[in-house]
DNA sequence: AATTAGCACTCCCAACAGCAGAGTGCTAAT
DNA sequence: ATTAGCACTCTGCTGTTGGGAGTGCTAATT
């Protein structure tokens, strides 16, 4: 980088406070950064461009005699432009890929241990959303006999999924009955996204008048019930280290609570992932930009995984603003990977 | 309440200790009491009685002026002796019944609705353990071919509570097949409990030398994988309440972060309340009652239920010590007896 | 013998002042 | 364009002070 462009060393300069902030949570002088990052230039002149960049909204300082510190543009533009593209230690990789190889089960287990696992390596919450319905192919549908005029639906989803159903039925069906409607409804459903199921069930209807006409209105009812009233489930781990960012950051503990019912809630991350699940690759969004204000002082890392060629699901984390932004994209990113390889290895 | 008997008098105080400091989170003063509660007694009369009591451990005072606040043993004394059974509110008891009523699906979402609900109402974190499976009986098993050399063995054990388990075969099965064994194995299995599962198995392939020999094989290496590998669920809300009791109590902010880890592990609570399964009604456990250090501000509340006449799981509250027993000791059974309501109606 | 009035004593807590340190902003010199 | 220098601001600590709350004890009262 050359120092004598001055365009350059204004970034430069950015780059380091929000270096030494996200390192030490502590507002970044002047005097340091000369001292600190070989700065050949003196403390007044880093002071002058400190406050430019504070004039043009990069930076902001908690009282008059204080370091600079990033505001959400700050870490904006580092995000955008400044930061490097990193990846994880070979160390890391394989930590994550023998974990996964360890412990192989059906897709609940691989989205706990997801969660689970970007928590631990990001010290922050992790989270992973299962795969949509509406958006997944239904692979298989069985119906089971429960006794006392109820049966159990269960739907394998392509992605591996596996969601059941109880539903109370009004009359007695023998099990003999119900696999000869699921060998029908199998030949005539699977491989269809969910999203076409009902109207789907509707055509064959009009077609099929034999005599289980009566189970496969029930039938009908019972998918639309099954598919619509679901809502993806969120996978959340690591919560607690909200708390612990937060007394870093020595932010008031008023808005804890908050953030806590928020997070507990999962509905808001349900929504912030949801706009993302349109995209593909990494998406950072810095503080305000999540749309929540009780999200304000948080960043969320997400990334996307597919089924077939459809984008199904998202995961990544939620940590504090001042958190390893390149370490975090990396590790997004890299998980995203690996959960996209196993889901379409094997459970395509 | 006879205030000239003496012993009287000092339970009516330390009685009034605890619900002053409960109400209040502030330590109770004599004069207070005097004031407060109409006391036909002097402040001096009851700084007295405030030090015999505290002479024996039911209280203590965080300093030298200050005034008195309970210990573990004065709660437990409160718990045991001094308070008075509560019910909940009409309004309450209708709202949780109608609660119930509104949205019926499966168990998992009983489970999910009775966390919430404990949390809901007492405004701390609440909790449920579904079903022990050991403990439980077999309603029902079907097995499902996912294609490609798996099968999905779903169980219906007579709680209600629905497992599924994917198992990697190598060789391949046709549904038709996996129906007759699915068959088969009901037929010898249901209404066993799952304890006595795997045992039962190897007499049924002793006996039954027949085609299916390979698959029984298969499935009984699948049962014993699918019973004993798989923990109870934990359903828990609200643990963000635990931080605003904290606030409270002001407590110091360090031990949170351990408190948290703790809940958000669910270790604990599982290690808890599996002994408490032994019993049957309402358990509390105050302080450092449970073991457990991290959780030596809290308490516990707790009931079981069954599932025929076998007690099958736990639920209950966390809370500060700090809390409204009475009232909680009537939420959580009530709660518990809806519960066993509900399984047992219509799931047994 | 039980109760109470009275008072000294302890400890907390909030307010205040004083002070060193860190850092900035500005101006004038280079 | 850069920098030295300095005044100024604000934090964060420390020490002090005074009031208030509440106890514990003793001596007086019933």
């Amino acid at each position: 980088m050359d120092m004598n462009d001055f365009k350059e060393r204004k970034k430069k300069i950015l780059q380091v406070v929000i270096h030494h902030y996200v390192r030490t949570a502590r507002p970044a002088a002047s005097r340091m950064i000369v001292r600190d990052y070989d700065f050949p230039f003196s403390s007044a002149t880093v002071r002058n461009v400190l406050a430019e960049l504070e004039e043009e909204g990069y930076l902001t300082h908690p009282y008059t005699s204080a370091g600079r510190i990033p505001t959400d543009k700050g870490y904006r533009f580092y995000v955008n432009r400044l930061m490097e593209a990193q990846k994880l230690t070979q160390e890391e990789e394989r930590r994550i890929e023998r974990e996964y190889r360890a412990k192989r089960r059906g897709l609940e287990e691989v989205l706990r241990q997801t969660s689970k696992m970007l928590s631990h390596i990001s010290h922050h919450a992790g989270f992973i959303l299962s795969p949509t319905l509406e958006r997944s192919f239904l692979k298989h549908i069985e119906l089971v006999p429960l006794g006392g005029k109820r049966i159990l639906a269960v739907l394998v989803i392509q992605a591996g999924l596996i969601r059941h159903k109880t539903i109370q039925l009004n009359y007695d069906l023998k099990r003999s009955q119900l696999y000869r409607i699921s060998e029908l409804l199998n030949e005539k459903l699977s491989g269809l996204p969910l999203s076409q199921m009902r109207e789907k069930m509707n055509r064959i209807i009009e077609q099929e008048s034999n005599k289980y006409l009566g189970l496969l209105q029930a039938a009908k009812g019972l998918i639309g019930q099954a598919f619509t009233s679901e809502e993806s489930e969120i996978y959340l781990e690591g919560s607690a280290n909200i708390l612990a960012s937060v007394k870093e950051d020595l932010y008031d503990y008023a808005g804890v609570g908050s953030v806590f019912r928020a997070i507990e809630e999962k509905r808001i991350i349900l929504d912030i992932v949801r706009r993302l699940i349109q995209s593909e690759g990494v998406k950072v969004l810095i503080g305000r930009e999540n749309l929540y204000p009780e999200l304000k002082d948080f960043s969320v890392v997400s990334s996307t995984y597919k089924s077939g060629n459809r984008v199904v699901g998202a995961l990544g984390i939620i940590g504090p603003k001042r958190m390893e932004y390149p370490k975090m994209v990396a590790l997004v990113d890299f998980i995203a990977k690996v959960v996209n390889n196993i889901l379409n290895s094997e459970g395509g």
